[in-house]
DNA sequence: GTGTTTTTGTGCGATACAGTACAGAAATAC
DNA sequence: GTATTTCTGTACTGTATCGCACAAAAACAC
């Protein structure tokens, strides 16, 4: 089983007629929209373009087609993240970039509103360890990449690096819930940019 | 459908055998830790205690009942937000108390935790916008009250009674969120603390 | 070309599920 | 006591769903 998007070596039989991480992006359209437990195989098969048995073969039962996905979602959203962290400009800028991507990430169409994370994983957590697991691994990188880039700020020290990216994180899921609730971006917008000076002051 | 609590005024057939709102708060039990979508009316009628002709007849279909579970939950909730807020201490003191009281639920046995609005509400606002448009009044009620209290109070105008109550409600989502992927309670409440001097701040 | 390997896609079986029909039971009305 | 009203519980129907079996197809190896 390889989710990950590098180039197959050329294995022996025939070869697919799909890109994995073309039909994850697809297959988080029907999660986005319906959650994990609503979604049949039959909707992420149709969204996909292939059918149920090829997405078995590939990726496994539907619990471990979501996890993949969350996966591949979580680790480009962590990336995109990192990124902007990286970037230039001070960190009151950068934390308003930051904002501003998730919000644009979590009212981009097609998909339906909100962060898969905190809008359709935290749901089944309690009767789905494994995707507990991973929600809380990206969570965790998220906050970590905050902290780092508090600790590498010229931010007092009086709210630790620590509790700053807690805190940076908990207005990233507020919004990520209000989003999913139907929250119009620009009133997002507007609440981050509120919230920006106050967790870097 | 009499969904409330009032004692029925003795209608004329058969009595029922089941009180509807300890119904409610059983049904939650397995909304709570299934979710709506994954929620069977098997597993809610089994819980219920009644079985499912008379679940139908009480309450309608599975939307339906999630609706008034949901309400239910909701309204509780939001009268003892203000009971506390309308009581004594200072702003910070009592937000202390809401948070506190917060967690306690969110945490509380034999729930699965979190907060039925964010923690299951949420994920299927995009599919039913009856659900969804339920948990936007709820939503709605609780700043509206945090806001009343911030208004009384004698903080500062510098950040509006509105923004302060924004952030009180952003604070509680990510708690609930935290809270059903897993954290602990003692986490939870060092959370909590430290962000209510900011928020009165 | 022949054989091997892997993917594709139709189609199947077994289960689970939502919602309802209908007869029996428990209360009130008169 | 008889009729009426309402609730209970068994049983049922049709549909949706998951996961897989099996043969055809498309590539490589030699």
């Amino acid at each position: 089983m390889r989710t990950g998007t590098e180039i197959a070596k050329r294995s022996r039989g025939r070869p697919r007629a799909f890109i994995p991480s073309e039909v994850l992006d697809r297959v988080r359209t029907v999660f986005m929209a319906k959650g994990f437990a609503a979604a049949s195989l039959d909707e992420l098969a149709a969204a996909s373009g292939l059918n149920r048995p090829s997405l078995y073969a590939a990726f496994g039962d539907k619990e471990q087609l979501y996890i993949a996905t969350l996966r591949f979602y979580g680790a480009r959203s962590v990336e995109g993240l990192e990124a902007i962290l990286a970037g230039p400009g001070t960190i009151e800028q950068r934390l308003g970039k930051v904002y501003k991507a998730a919000i644009d990430l979590y009212t981009a169409p097609p998909h339906r509103p909100g962060c898969m994370i905190v809008g359709t994983a935290a749901v089944e957590s309690p009767s789905h360890p494994r995707i507990a697991a991973v929600a809380n691994e990206l969570l965790a990188a998220i906050e970590k990449s905050l902290e780092r880039a508090f600790a590498a700020s010229d931010l007092a020290r009086k709210p630790s690096a620590t509790a700053r990216a807690r805190m940076a994180g908990a207005i990233m899921y507020a919004i990520a819930i209000r989003a999913r609730l139907g929250a119009k971006a620009a009133d997002l917008k507007a609440f981050a940019a509120s919230m920006v000076p106050t967790i870097c002051a």
